[in-house]
DNA sequence: AGCGGATGTTTCACTAGTAAAATAACCATC
DNA sequence: GATGGTTATTTTACTAGTGAAACATCCGCT
């Protein structure tokens, strides 16, 4: 990234991206930390440590993983359904597959037609309530996730390969932490 | 939630969110990946323990940290951006801006419109370069984000409470390295 | 049998984002 | 001082999501 017609910098301050101070390399959210202790000393920024790199690591996740599912002709939401639908090992109605894959009603909708109209979902009306629907993978549809799915774990794995296993184990250790509690917290305290 | 008409529930699948198992509370990830064991017993899915719960976490976080901010009449994007324009104390062009809230140009276009409706942020073109702006927090934009920031800040903190202090820095420390790693290797890997 | 409230799903109107084109200004070089 | 290439920003056309309303059906009750 080239500088501009005449470097704008201000006061020390750089560029968003991996920096260094003191010849030590920091994260983008260890900058940012650094300037807002100078702006509010005594404000307490932990939480800033924890979320703000929560927030940065899921988008830089998110763009990466994208990749090899775009290649597949699927974007991760799509992903996602076909995997809850495998996972689960049957049928799953619409309501269902909101709540396993954490979107709306609406969304879900919009993403069955698409794999419908791919051929890799289908469709039936139960037998009993004509409101609800069950929804599976298509023989094709088993076939695309079951052979895009170890594609996308390889590659997923490999991005994580930098952090020692240990540490790996650890984050995950730490984020069920957080997830448990988030998910015990949010129903009854949001306001 | 109560169930619908009957049951639909097929071969153990519980609903999505918290659960147990053998009287031991699990976040839904740990759900998902034991449904994974099940249906690809040899797979490698470690990489999901961490993706999955990172995104699931950052989900979370985004809805819950949003009500505050919802009070005060501007969405995570806007603030992240005034947070921005304090953080750095002084002025910033679009551009600049863009790189440090890692939003695209066009995002950051629209987002300063409305801010600037707002009258919390001003712009001023450069003498020198007539092509670049020069944005900043106007006198009632920093009294806002001033007030806004500590409130918000206490929210987050409250929101990570239930985590021990040790086990708070402990995560945040693996985020880094984490992001640290992210952000090194996203720009040559992404293929 | 039919009314009223509840539930599962889809549609609708709208929001917020993106990538790529368009615009505007700059600079070096001829 | 015109030209061509470059950079900063905005506009445009489009996509994917959302909440709320609409729709379709169910069940309990009288």
């Amino acid at each position: 990234m080239t500088r501009g017609a005449y470097d704008q910098s201000v006061g020390g301050v750089e560029p968003a991206g991996i920096d260094r101070k003191g010849g030590q390399v920091e994260d983008a959210v260890a900058v940012a930390l650094r300037q807002w202790r100078q702006v509010l000393p005594d404000a307490d920024l932990d939480a800033i440590a924890v979320i703000g790199r929560l927030n940065r690591c899921a988008a830089l996740l998110q763009q990466a993983t994208d990749a090899p599912l775009g290649r597949a002709g699927v974007n991760r939401a799509e992903y996602d359904l076909l995997c809850a639908l495998l996972r689960v090992g049957g049928e799953l109605t619409p309501g269902r597959l909101a709540r396993e894959t954490f979107a709306s009603g609406a969304a879900v909708t919009k993403r069955v037609r698409r794999l419908e109209q791919l051929g890799l979902v289908s469709r039936r009306v139960d037998e009993r309530d004509r409101r609800v629907a069950h929804l599976s993978l298509t023989e094709r549809g088993r076939e695309f996730v079951l052979e895009l799915v170890p594609e996308q774990l390889a590659y997923e794995n490999a991005l994580l390969a930098g952090l020692a296993p240990g540490r790996e184990r650890e984050l995950a250790g730490l984020l069920g932490e957080l997830l448990l509690m988030l998910e015990g917290r949010l129903g009854g305290l949001i306001g």
